[in-house]
DNA sequence: TTGAAAGCGGTACCAC
DNA sequence: GTGGTACCGCTTTCAA
């Protein structure tokens, strides 16, 4: 057998509850037991069973990541385990762990079932596994939570989320500051939130300045290299050619500048480029891309804080908290001289 | 108070054991309790307390998985999350959990408290934490484990890996395939064992077909767009230049066909170009490269089979378990008419 | 085929 | 300050 909190409490000398007592920190204890019971405790080295702290204080320190999972995700959406490894981290630091779980579909029974077996203490769950069923059990069930990213559905969760809004803006912002004011759109189709939103953030920052977007300017498409290309294509050839160009995700920018490449579009003194996102080809693009960046890992950290702060408070409410987008500038929307 | 077996018990009639025995299987019951028992079971929306169940039966299905990690991690070394998926699925598929440990660095004291405090039932360590000390450890404590990657020192774990020399093999075979011969290396540093093993199965499989490799073809560098870049025009400058080049990763394929492209030489025609690992970028090279892929979910699913499999059976013993590499014919291969 | 009861290894309340 | 002890909610003999 192993040993365990009898045989501490016979070496030292006390009775167990006092071993448990020094080992959760308890200030009613004298120095001299304390030292007396961690001389034993590394005598023996000795380790609690986390088992049963976990049955007896009626918690885990466990959290569980829920995102939907496919083959091969790790290549073509990185983004979610750049979100994970920032909660994993800043779980740990607060002396929690992280249990994570792949789901196939919208599993709504493998969620009941999990927080019903009593073995978490709260869970951070990608919006892409969320349905409004799944919200209202979440909020009947009261487990401590936060969803990443904004649901696009009425629902009383606690979710988290870049501000897709302000992206658009700064896109703009940064456009207009090299006095280019023709803005095109590649974006996704209708259905795509994150896409609109930030739609509408270019949108707002140009009425602010009073400028309007033509809509032949705003190409909605799939998110495919083959579809970044040929929107670019129409847009050259749009009777109002823009003169600056802003990409959706890092595919669309990929196709939209081999497209510029091809029609000897000269790069930004034609045509200025912004994309979303800085990972994977941003940077390889020729020339390299200026991109809005969304911090996925403080994300994914922030996630974890509002989650344990929720845990240690179960009257702690919170909507929704923006994560601040960063603008990387490149050659892309770099003035030559 | 959440309902408990006792409950379920009670509106069954009958006593907790029984209870007990209905929902772990036992053949010693009748079909008229075990209907009894599951309607209740049903009535009372009852679901088994993990952490009770955890300590009761000394085990807790659960699994740890442990790599290094670094912030940005998941864009530029995505494989490790790949691994993950796999490894995921096979345990969840067999009823087991996985709690996810990224370490920033090889923590022996993390992992031998993870190991004592008897939470998990077994882990998956990826090679990047691993140090001899722990390995030491590991095998004294007895967990079962499964090492993934190949450790480079002696060792008494169990691990298993790509067949790296077998990809050098693969590769090789391919461009010999094509009448090529002169076949140039462009790989890591010598302390990468990877690249290492794979250069030993290009050399091996030259030998069997008595062909030898010139030492100028054989480029150690680091491993970026840059030094595929520079290591390509030296080959091009060798006076005997190759008619085919195998780069050990995605960066320098990247550098290595910008290259060839700069000094208009005519892919695979003049030179043929292979590179290791599918992603991110091989994609998307002109032409498209031709590359040796590794299944890291299948390396996941493996390791994850063969962990349970070791928690199963005490006895069962493995030192290591090569998965299969596979080649993605491309354009940088194929034979132009 | 079923049930009583002794664990599993801690925590935490309460008495001293 | 310290110790006794009743749980935490389930699994697992062992006897009936």
């Amino acid at each position: 057998m192993s040993t365990t909190m009898k045989d501490v409490a016979r070496i030292a000398g006390v009775s167990i509850s006092t071993v448990s007592k020094v080992i959760n920190g308890s200030p009613t204890i004298s120095q001299a037991t304390i030292d007396r019971v961690n001389h034993a405790i590394k005598n023996l080295n000795y380790t609690p069973n986390e088992r049963a702290r976990n049955l007896a204080r009626k918690s885990t320190k466990h959290v569980a990541f829920l995102t939907l999972v496919k083959r091969d995700m790790a290549f073509y959406n990185p983004h979610v385990f750049e979100i994970m490894l920032g909660s994993q981290q800043a779980l740990s630091s607060r002396g929690y762990t992280m249990e994570f779980i792949g789901l196939k579909f919208k599993n709504l029974d493998v969620v009941k079932n999990l927080v019903e077996s009593q073995k978490i203490d709260g869970m951070i769950v990608h919006a892409s596994v969320i349905t409004q069923e799944m919200t209202k059990f979440i909020v009947k069930s009261k487990i401590p939570h936060v969803i990443i990213g904004m649901p696009n559905f009425p629902n009383g969760v606690s979710w988290i989320d870049n501000d897709n809004n302000l992206s658009g803006q700064l896109a703009t912002k940064h456009i207009l500051s090299l006095e280019k004011e023709k803005i095109a759109f590649i974006g996704g189709k209708k259905n795509d939130l994150i896409s609109e939103l930030r739609l509408e953030g270019i949108k707002e920052e140009l009425s602010h300045n009073m400028i309007s977007m033509s809509d032949n300017h705003i190409i909605k498409t799939n998110s495919s290299f083959k579809d970044g290309y040929e929107a670019t294509v129409k847009l050259l050839n749009d009777k109002e050619r823009p003169n600056a160009i802003i990409c959706a995700n890092n595919l669309l920018d990929l196709g939209c500048i081999k497209a510029l490449n091809d029609y000897s579009i000269k790069i930004p003194d034609e045509i200025a480029v912004v994309t979303f996102d800085d990972y994977p080809y941003a940077i390889i693009t020729n020339p390299p891309t200026t991109a809005i960046n969304i911090d996925v890992y403080d994300l994914g950290q922030q996630a974890s804080r509002l989650l344990i702060e929720k845990i240690k408070k179960p009257n702690y409410h919170f909507q929704t908290y923006m994560t601040v987008p960063l603008l990387v500038t490149r050659e892309s929307t770099r003035k030559t001289i």
